[in-house]
DNA sequence: GCCAACGTTGGC
DNA sequence: GCCAACGTTGGC
C-alpha cells in the first residue's frame, strides 16, 4: 500500500524544478535519525511525496514526487570532502540512508504554508505545527487528498 | 538576521 | 543517565 510523505528542501539548494530537470535525484544529506528511519524502514517504491520548499518566502508545497528507489547508504557520509561526511560511519555499518525520487506533478500554483494553516481540515497536519523541524514527515492520506484539492490536482 | 524549538554531544 | 552547552532548522 502506498504511503504519503512530506519532504523539505530549500529551493535555492535543490528545488522541485531542479528535480524535474534532473528526472530523478538521490535525496542525500539527511542527518536526522527520525527522518532516516522513515526513509530506511518505511518508504517503498511508489510512495507519494509532497515536495515542500522551506526557508523561502512564502514557504510552500511546490508539487508531488514519488519514491523510485528504496533505501540504500548515502555515500556522502564516507566522503571526507563532503559537508555531510560522518567520521563515525563505515561502509560495513553505514549510518545514513537515502532514497531516490522522481517528479510526478508540479502544482500550477504553489500551496503556501499560510493556506495550509487556514484550512481547518489540515489542523492536525505535522508541517503546520510549531517547532516542527523534521525534514521527512508522514502525511495522512486525508491530508494529502486535501492538499491536492487545494492545488486542483487529481491524480 | 533573529531566535524559538529542538536534537546532539560529552563531561560528570 | 543527567543535563548544560552547543549546533541546526526554518518561520518570521
Amino acid at each position: 500500500m502506498t504511503n504519503y510523505w512530506l519532504m523539505k528542501s530549500e529551493p535555492h539548494v535543490y528545488s522541485f524544478d531542479d528535480l524535474v530537470k534532473d528526472g530523478s535525484t538521490h535525496w542525500d544529506g539527511v542527518r536526522n535519525y527520525q527522518a532516516r528511519n522513515f526513509m530506511r524502514d518505511k518508504m517503498r517504491i511508489g510512495d507519494i511525496v509532497l515536495y515542500y520548499h522551506s526557508n523561502t518566502k512564502p514557504p510552500h508545497i511546490a508539487g508531488i514526487s514519488k519514491i523510485c528507489k528504496e533505501s540504500y547508504p548515502d555515500i556522502t557520509q564516507f566522503d571526507q570532502k563532503s559537508k555531510y561526511y560522518d567520521p563515525k560511519a563505515t561502509k560495513e555499518a553505514p549510518r545514513w540512508f537515502l532514497i531516490d525520487m522522481e517528479p510526478v506533478t508540479k502544482f500550477d500554483a504553489m500551496v503556501t504554508l499560510d493556506q495550509l494553516k487556514e484550512n481547518p481540515a489540515l489542523e492536525e497536519m505535522l508541517v503546520i505545527k510549531r517547532g516542527q523541524r523534521l525534514s521527512v514527515q508522514p502525511v495522512d492520506k486525508t491530508h494529502f487528498d486535501e492538499v491536492c484539492k487545494m492545488a486542483n490536482i487529481y491524480l
